[in-house]
DNA sequence: CCAAAAGTGTTTGAATTACACCCATGG
DNA sequence: CCATGGGTGTAATTCAAACACTTTTGG
C-alpha cells in the first residue's frame, strides 16, 4: 500500500508517473445442478466492446464510495435473485495491457481486477434476465472461450474450489438445503475427479463427524432403494471450525 | 472483469461516478533467525505523511507500465538483497476510509493495497540501509502499531505462513540452505505453536519422506551431541508436489 | 561422570483402504 | 424376481501419539 518511495530514485522506474487506475469486480459464481450432477458457472453475455457479444464473468466497475465487496454484492444482486450466498475474495489480476481499454485510452489508464468467488444453490438462485442482457448458467466443463483474462480467473476459482471442498463445509452452500448423502458424494467427484475416495469410505466418515443430520424423509430417483435426506447442522458443525477437518 | 453496467439503473449507486484509484503494493516479508529462534518480519519507518514516523510494511504506489509483481519486486529491491526469494499474492485491501489521504484530497482518489507474502533467508537477505530510512527485522511477536491497516495485513500474512507450513515446503525458503532438523522443528514451533507435534515422530516422518538430503556435516551447538545439517532437496519432493502433503 | 542435546525404537490406538455383503424399490 | 441404487460391516494395513531409550558431545 500507499509507502510511496521518495528518497533518491534507486531506478529508472521509480521516475515513471503513479498509474492511474480503475478497478473492476469480477464474480465467478459457481452452482450445481443436482439433476444432472454438473458444476456450474454464470456467464454474461457482453453488450458493449471491448469483446462485445463474448460470454464473460459477470462484473462491473467500482464506484465512489463503494468497496470492493460492496462492488461484488451489487453484481450479484443485479444478476440473479439468492438467499443463500458464500463470497470470497479469490484474487487480484493486475498486468498492464490485460485490457485493450488500456491501449486505445491514451491517457494510460489501468484497468485492475478483483475477482471474487461466490457459491450459490442452484434451486435458489433465479436469474434476473431483462430479454436484453445474457445470462446464463455454464457447465464449466464446455465454457467457451470467454473476454479478457476471464478463462484463466475461471480455473483460478475452479482450483479454489476444489481445495476448500476438501477441508472446509462449503459443498453445503452449493447443494439444496435436504440432500441425500449420494448428492454429496456426486458434487465431491464432479469437481475432484472420480477417484478421490470410495463412497462407502466417505459415508460412513462423513456420518461419524456428526454434523449431518437424517430428517428421515426418503426420496426415491428411479430405481432402487430410496434414500435419507440429510441437513447440514451449522452448529454441530462448530467444533470442527478452523481444525484441519478433511472431508475427502 | 470491467463488464460495466449501461442498462437501466437499478439502484442509487449506479448513478455515482467510478472511482479513480492509485493502487499501493505491499510487502509483507517473512524471515527467520535460527540463533534466537524467532519469527522475523520486514518493517520501515515512514519519512513523511500520513503516518509519519510510524513503522509499516515495505510498499510503494504502482507506476505506469508496471505490473503489480513488478511492484513488489521493486521494493524488495530497494529494501534488502537477497538471493533466494518466495512471493506470492497475499490478499487485496480496498474499502474506502482506509487512508486518510483519501480525506484530504478532494478528487475523491481511493487507495487500495494489494499486499504480497514473501519468504527470504536471514543469512542471506543483506538490508539496504541509507542511514536516512529505518529498515528493521522486527520480531512477530512484538511488532509495535504499524501504519495504515497494516498490522490486519501482518496478521493476514502470518495466518497464510502458517498454512503453507502445513502443506507446503515454505520452510525450507525462509532456512539456511543447510539446517539442522532441529532448525526445522523449531521453525514449526515457532509459527505453529508449542504442541503442533512431538520431536522425533516429526523427524521419523519427515525423514521417511526422503527429501531431506543428510550432508554429514555436523555442527555443535554448545553442549549435546553435534546434529547432522540437512539439505532441501527439490528435485525428490517433486512427486510430492500438489498433493495434500501435511508436514504437521 | 553428568547434563544436555541428537537421534532411534516400540507400543498402542485410531484412521484409511478396499472390499464384500445386505436392503428396499421399480419394472 | 432381478437389476439398480442405497446402506452396512469388516479385515488388512497404514498412520499418528506418546514415550522410553541410546548416543555423543561439552564441561
Amino acid at each position: 500500500m500507499p509507502g510511496q518511495q521518495q528518497r533518491k530514485p534507486t531506478s529508472a522506474i521509480n521516475q515513471q508517473p503513479l498509474a492511474d487506475f480503475k478497478v473492476g469486480v469480477d464474480n465467478v459464481i459457481f452452482s450445481v445442478d443436482i439433476t444432472e450432477n454438473r458444476l456450474l458457472v454464470l456467464l454474461v453475455m457482453r453488450q458493449q466492446e471491448p469483446f462485445a457479444n463474448y460470454w464473460s464473468l459477470p462484473g462491473t466497475l467500482v464506484r465512489q464510495g463503494e468497496s470492493l465487496e460492496d462492488a461484488a454484492y451489487r453484481i450479484m444482486a443485479e444478476k440473479i435473485r439468492v438467499n443463500n450466498l458464500y463470497l470470497e475474495q479469490l484474487y487480484t489480476f493486475g498486468g498492464p495491457k490485460r485490457d485493450p481499454r488500456e491501449a486505445c485510452d491514451s491517457y494510460g489508464v489501468r484497468y485492475l481486477s478483483v475477482s471474487y468467488f461466490a457459491l450459490v444453490r442452484f434451486e435458489d438462485a433465479q436469474l434476473i434476465t431483462d430479454g436484453v442482457t445474457g445470462v446464463a448458467w455454464y457447465p464449466v466443463k464446455d465454457v467457451p472461450q470467454l473476454a479478457f483474462d476471464h478463462n484463466e480467473v475461471l480455473n483460478y476459482g475452479n482450483c479454489r474450489l476444489r481445495n476448500k471442498l476438501e477441508y472446509s463445509p462449503v459443498a453445503f452452500d452449493v447443494l439444496p438445503k435436504m440432500f441425500t448423502l449420494n448428492d454429496l458424494y456426486q458434487l465431491y467427484t464432479t469437481v475432484l475427479g472420480e477417484n478421490f475416495s470410495d463412497y462407502s469410505n466417505f459415508r460412513a466418515r462423513l456420518l461419524k463427524l456428526g454434523f449431518l443430520y437424517d430428517t428421515g424423509v426418503k426420496v426415491s430417483r428411479g430405481a432402487g432403494r430410496p434414500a435419507s435426506l440429510y441437513q447440514f447442522d451449522a452448529d454441530a458443525f462448530a467444533p470442527f471450525k478452523d481444525k484441519p477437518l478433511v472431508f475427502i
